[in-house]
DNA sequence: AAATAACTTGAAAGCGCTTCCAAGCTCGGC
DNA sequence: GCCGAGCTTGGAAGCGCTTTCAAGTTATTT
């Protein structure tokens, strides 16, 4: 195996100094235009490629940004939300050639050795998703000087950057659709309240009941994490108390809910309607088919990494919050006369 | 902000040469007790965290290890075996402190980019999923020096380290429980032809039919992709040729498949018997639930891992490939009469 | 034609750490 | 009390690249 070319040899090779050389490999100016094919030209025939530990140790960057995943619930495997959240980074990072490198975080261990590792030089900035992380550790990120977007909003940190979609408008609005088809009783399976996501979408629904001048009833509103099977004994608990219908903190969850109506030998929508949330492509497989609020989670993720280029590019101030609207997607559970 | 710390520091406060800090710094041996004490009270005191680009570019390792997953088809999001394969493969990193570079592939663009970015010194190793990406990435790979091993069996690469499972073996037990049954005419949607899973479970399946002297009949094959929705096509192909049993070549397609049969009113198992493939979570919510074969995708992840610090250590001869069995699940959507 | 501006280029100083090598010590054995 | 073995230690040479600075060239201005 020949010895691995450095930009010496390159710059041996074009018989111009290491300096000039780099100029040229970097495309920055003052290199004659003569002397620069030159060097391009014994770069391609060479086959070299500069070597990147190197080039960040010079230049004080990296091109990685981290991805920082926190602790793993089951929901991680179940939802289709993180594969669809990375894939929209993964994306986004490509077209701006920048590496991700990617911190699942499944163990009180890999939690205490996370900050020190990503706050050392290795990347030029992190995406950490909300959830069942410590709060602690936003803290010591917002502290460093590392930049930083946040997935989802913070609880306690309204200063950091951070793309959301707007959790409350989009559970209201679904719970809105079914008090406006007729539903009296309307119910909701939250999502894990340790997360804004969670809070937030209890927080639509509560306003929109209480728009309608209905009382806050609260044997129906339970409290579930996200998973199918929390969706399900969330509903067995709702039953006994006689909604007309549900809406539910996610889409999967309102899978689990169908199934505890089905095995109570009740229907969807026609004893109970439900409205999930995610429009992931499970809702629309479902069986009946999903009502469901969709959320950009691409553009989610694009807009992340957007956002973090130019916190780097350009600092972390002002700090940029963006939130996305959702989109009510009518299908049949919800039992919508115009259901596809 | 203060200025960041480096070796030299430490060394200048310690009052020793920066070869002994660094001594001290990677526990090797060769410095007095003393000594040693003094320096680590230091790094303790001040914080110090050495800089990783520098102690790569000096080591000439990185602690990276890629992840790279091929042209992302819808099953990236639909599929819970990639969440689970990377878990598995970031729960094995996290502890033998390593850190994923993690490579969504999805434009042709990407694809270029990739082996350049990946062949120059910045990733000790590369984990490669199997799948529709060009052998000739593969082949790229294994002529270079960097470690390397495949998730999946290399369709042309014999001489590759890899991990699998036996997925003959599986869909061969999968088929056979089917037949063993009673039933007559199974027929199969498999998955992906482009790959060694797709094509090794349709092998599996048809030594099962001719090892019960069954000809093999080719009305009752149809080739799927994976996904769901390839499930369901494929189910309403199938149904004109009154299948009573179907193996299918992912639950995922199960999944579709049982729309189809239901859409067309027959019910599963009673009509036609399904036996998926993988036991991801949402078989056991299925309704029926499914019958499927398991793989143990966790260990699978972990042993990735393994063997590329392996190959790391003590360079890539000999191969090595691990294949792990795979385990029948019996629910009820096969109609067995033991189903939970 | 002289003076000045603008561009090219290479030498050299890092970036922060690891590691080789040689020098200085300590200590036991004879 | 002397010698060599075996530790400790610091100096210095990289790892491969970027970037500053000053010197050398060429083009422009008056």
């Amino acid at each position: 195996m020949k010895k691995n070319l450095t930009l010496d040899d390159i710059a041996a090779q074009a018989d111009v100094s290491r300096a000039t050389a780099s100029r040229v490999l970097n495309d920055r100016p003052h290199v004659r235009d003569e002397v620069r094919e030159r060097v391009w030209q014994v770069i391609q025939e060479t086959g070299y490629k500069p070597h990147p530990v190197a080039r960040s140790l010079a230049s004080q960057r990296t091109g990685i940004v981290g991805l920082v995943i926190p602790r793993t619930t089951e929901g991680f495997f179940t939802d289709p939300y993180f594969p669809h959240l990375t894939q929209g980074i993964a994306y986004t990072c490509n077209e701006h050639d920048y590496i991700i490198s990617l911190f699942l975080i499944q163990t009180q261990e890999d939690e205490r050795k996370l900050y020190p590792r990503i706050s050392q030089g290795l990347l030029d900035g992190v995406i950490v998703q909300v959830g069942a992380i410590g709060d602690q550790f936003i803290d010591a990120l917002l502290q460093g000087s590392i930049p930083s977007v946040v997935a989802g909003r913070p609880q306690h940190h309204p200063e950091a950057s951070y793309v959301d979609v707007d959790n409350i408008a989009g559970a209201y609005n679904a719970v809105m659709h079914l008090l406006q088809l007729g539903c009296k009783r309307v119910a909701t399976i939250t999502g894990d309240m340790g997360t804004t996501a969670g809070l937030d979408r209890e927080e639509g629904y509560r306003r929109a009941i209480e728009k309608r001048g209905i009382p806050i009833e609260p044997d129906l509103i339970v409290h579930g994490d996200f998973t199918e099977i929390s969706g399900y004994y969330g509903m067995q608990r709702l039953l006994p108390h006689k909604p007309d219908a549900v809406f539910t903190g996610s889409d999967t969850m309102a899978m689990g809910a169908i199934r505890a109506i089905k095995q109570a030998d009740l229907s969807v929508p026609e004893d109970i309607a439900i409205v999930g949330y995610d429009d992931l492509p499970p809702a629309r497989m479902a069986s009946p088919p999903l009502t469901t609020i969709r959320q950009p989670i691409h553009r989610f993720g694009v807009k992340a990494v957007e956002i973090l280029l130019d916190i780097i590019e350009n600092g972390k101030e002002p700090p940029r919050q963006i939130v996305f609207d959702t989109k009510l997607i009518v299908r049949e559970s919800c039992g919508s006369s115009v259901g596809t």
